[in-house]
DNA sequence: GCATATTTGTCCGTATGTATA
DNA sequence: CTATACATACGGACAAATATG
């Protein structure tokens, strides 16, 4: 049995400034398991299993994995478990019509552009590209979703930010199973700059129009290269992978 | 307030076919007392009240309770319990700005209109017309969500459906302290049919047009009939500061 | 198709921590 | 400051559903 997770961390009491709930920190480690790739999509969640791993009772887990299911990242069925979603090519269209449809809107309708605002946007098309230079994909990745977060702030609304966070937040599950992801982050880069550059110019039609292209094809591409492993059409008990 | 739950829905087996546990039965429950305005907004959930009530244990308590805070029903503060949420006045515009941009945005994103499409906008249309004629002022406000559930649903993403579900259902918190709901649905239920009728000769642009000033007089109609209750059994400290 | 073993769903007793009077 | 009430978390128990042979 696998034995990586860091109960530790769990445990302890680190801060008192942490509002948070023993379950909220378990869903923590195990959402970072789902985007690290320890856990692929169509794993079962044995709660037997990832309770012993993380040393927490069961009810504190099946709380915890209710939280992931809420967030659409694990799937319930009643009676047999809960495991890591599967996403469909058809999730991933919709998913990304969904984008083009918030995104864009977020974007034509911004009143005034914060300074901080623009710092945030900044910021992440930095991020990526000192990223790529490190050549530490999971890292672009990450600066890819700040950006577009950081896009939809700029409407100022604090809703649709939390409602596209989880949106995007999704796309984490696709990544698990496109093998060229380099190769994807690397050739939508440059577009987050020009976006950038729109939006600094104050051109937000000109920035909405451009994200609305690069989003289609960013769907083609990620498409293109999803290999959903079906691992036969049964899924693996197995609790962590391997 | 809280003695009169009715157990007897809760336990029984209603139907085979309802893949729902016991704590999606006790969200339910919940759930409609809210929307009731049996529990209004700053009320407090007692655990040990509610499951006495219930007649349910503690641990599915706290699941049915937890997937109401996640639906954005009820607040949680750690260590002192739940609360049903108080929308304040920037919650409401800031809903009110969602709904403008994935509204409005959704409709101009359609592509074809499909026949069932249409069916379920005039079904809501006609719904809202004849809970009108029986002054039945829960129902108006039911078909006008659905309504504006069925505008959406146009977009084609079910994905989006299900993200202005949760959008909308927020709203049933501030018909809570609204007084002449009334007179608010009656004057904007004429809306819908406009909305509709462009919509049935394809001018969507027009549709979101209209769709768009009419958000836009409806959060004004709420706020100035917005009366919050600051509840007086239960005060909320919310001691935020450090 | 049946019998068995495993896992989940639910409930309960209890201990500890936290907030409030 | 103490006391009380309550929320949080643990662990064990059992029935029901599911998976296995």
């Amino acid at each position: 049995m696998v034995e990586s997770f860091n109960d530790e961390s769990l445990r302890a009491e680190s801060s008192q400034l942490a509002p948070n709930s023993t379950a909220s920190r378990v869903a923590d480690t195990l959402r970072a398991r789902i985007i690290d790739g320890d856990l692929l999509p169509g794993a079962k969640l044995s709660q037997e299993r990832v309770q012993d791993a993380l040393g927490v009772s069961r009810s504190t887990l099946r709380e915890a994995l209710q939280l992931l299911v809420r967030e659409r990242l694990l799937t319930h069925e009643l009676g047999r478990g809960v495991f890591v979603r599967q996403l469909t090519m058809h999730d991933i269209s919709d998913l990304y019509r969904v984008r083009r449809i918030v995104e864009c809107a977020a974007l034509q309708r911004v009143e005034v552009i914060k300074p901080a605002g623009l710092r945030a946007l900044v910021a992440a098309v930095e991020d990526g590209e000192a990223a790529v230079a490190e050549r530490n994909w999971d890292q672009v990745a990450a600066a890819s979703i700040r950006f577009h977060e950081a896009l939809v702030a700029l409407a100022g609304s604090g809703r649709l930010d939390t409602l596209i966070t989880e949106v995007l937040a999704e796309f984490r599950l696709a990544y698990a199973f496109m093998r060229d992801t380099q190769a994807f982050h690397t050739r939508f880069l440059g577009r987050h700059t020009d976006i950038a550059e729109a939006v600094r110019s104050d051109d937000l039609d000109s920035a909405a129009a451009l994200l609305d292209t690069y989003l289609q094809e960013a769907e083609r591409a990620v498409l293109a290269s999803y290999r959903p492993q079906v691992s036969g059409g049964r899924q693996r008990p197995s609790v962590l992978r391997q």
